[in-house]
DNA sequence: GCGGTGACGGTCG
DNA sequence: CCGACCGCCACCG
């Protein structure tokens, strides 16, 4: 087979993969993702596999949050976009602005 | 090639 | 529950 490249032909594919297959409603975390596309440990680069995309992505970017429940971005901007698109979803945040995961994290089965 | 940086997370106090 | 610390690794100057 051809020369495997470790860029992101590979490794972000996985990440996207893994990302396409969150249910509306429901959110995954970071470290989440990274372990079900088989890199454990490497909850970042997932986020840096996700901030290399253009706003005009066709992936639920938006149900990616931090093990807190919470948005990493800023709330000023993109942020407040993150949020209100989970909103809109159905996903209802606390007080503290974060999101109850033992409630909206998504279990996937296998 | 080196060092700083970051859409993160587990551990510890 | 919260903050501080450290490990993680691709990107960038």
């Amino acid at each position: 087979m051809k020369r495997q490249r470790r860029d992101e032909s590979t490794s972000y594919q996985k990440i996207f993969a893994v990302v396409k297959r969150i249910p509306r409603g429901r959110v995954a975390t970071y470290g989440q993702i990274a372990s079900l596309a088989g890199l454990p440990g490497n909850a970042r680069r997932v986020g840096y596999a996700l901030f290399s995309l253009s706003s005009a992505t066709a992936l639920p970017w938006q149900r990616v949050v931090n093990a807190k429940g919470g948005i990493s971005l800023d709330p000023t901007s993109s942020g407040l976009t993150q949020r209100l698109l989970l909103e809109k979803e159905g996903v209802l945040f606390d007080m503290r602005g974060r999101i109850p995961l033992t409630r909206y994290q998504w279990r996937p089965r296998n």
